[in-house]
DNA sequence: TTCTGAAAAGGACATTTGTCCCAAGCTCAA
DNA sequence: TTGAGCTTGGGACAAATGTCCTTTTCAGAA
């Protein structure tokens, strides 16, 4: 549920402490938007330290939460490649380290540095390939299978990650998820 | 709805007739299987022409589509990057034309030819934007809208594709998907 | 033409999920 | 310590969707 990526970050790093490629580090607190739906932004991220959140928020103020980003994953890098506003917000959860890089600074790595590069093309493909079970499974299977998926997958999950954030995530209501967890409870005792 | 890549596939086309880029064509008929879910392949396919669905089967036979492909569309690349068996199927709904790129050719075109490298890295960049606020989408709205917007995006959705089909996109019933046109056919009246 | 199997349409009922509330519990600042 | 505001939990009912079946339609094979 919440990925991570050692390598990219591990590379990231080395990259930063040799210095010349124009990588930055920047920090947030837990709880700050960091990157705003249909707003233009000029950096990609990778994170260091802490967990994020991306979603979508559609004109009623629903949000859907598309994934949690942990150590390592990337984000903002889609809008390089098209010279699109952002689709998802992104927010972080607990407090956040991360590398930032120009989109300059960005295309100058993918195109002179091919691990770089590589390691960049695994990582989109990677989106891809854990997206798409993932809808898969939350519509074909009950709340409760979802739930219980997640925290075979993630037992920390209801600590760290609030009740809304992860009904958005699974996609229903609080009350549905409230519903599930109780009957849950219920069939447990 | 359907996607095309007018870009890939042209400069496709154009390194397959230089040749010595190991591009191949390929031919199918309507309603083939081309890739199966959990196999392993030893190359990709940009579709010249025609109409392919990917998707992902349960283990009670249902399927969920993931997207329709059209022309220029590339699918069997992730499992390029790492090596794992495919996670989803693949099959023809039209007749199809296709390039096929053994992953060794595959790999050094990404690391020799700067612009293919960059067309394939938007190419995934798309299929994460395009999945993102589809899902949300699905998730947030009833079916009679989701409905309303496909004819919106593609009117000869259903003289295309099969109802079964875009119940399985849709993510519902056909039962469902009938109930819902039949209510947008009333309301018409 | 007639038959057959697949696709499409829909009736009846069960189940799930959402909506609209309100109440309880907790945190933080005045 | 008290009250404002957030998060969580849940009752009651409405609406959406699924399940199970049967019927209809239609194209292609015999």
């Amino acid at each position: 549920m919440i990925r991570i990526n050692a390598e990219l970050v591990a590379y990231t790093e080395q990259l930063f402490k040799k210095g010349g490629h124009g990588i930055m580090e920047e920090s947030y607190g837990a709880n700050e938007l960091i990157l705003e739906q249909n707003h233009r932004y000029t950096k990609i991220y990778v994170i260091r330290e802490g967990i994020v959140k991306c979603f979508i928020s559609d004109e009623n103020g629903k949000d859907f939460i598309q994934e949690f980003l942990g150590e390592g994953l990337e984000f903002g890098e889609l809008e390089v490649f098209n010279n699109r506003p952002a689709i998802c917000s992104v927010a972080s959860i607990t407090p956040l380290k991360a590398f930032a890089i120009s989109h300059a600074s960005f295309n100058t790595l993918l195109e002179t540095d091919m691990r770089f590069n590589r390691l960049i093309m695994k990582a989109l493909a990677d989106k891809i390939r854990y997206k798409a079970p993932r809808h898969s499974y939350q519509h074909a299977y009950p709340i409760e299978d979802n739930i219980l998926k997640l925290k075979r997958e993630f037992p920390e999950v209801t600590e760290i990650i609030s009740k809304k954030d992860i009904a958005n995530y699974i996609g229903v209501t609080q009350r549905s998820l409230n519903r599930a967890l109780k009957e849950l409870k219920e069939k447990s005792e």
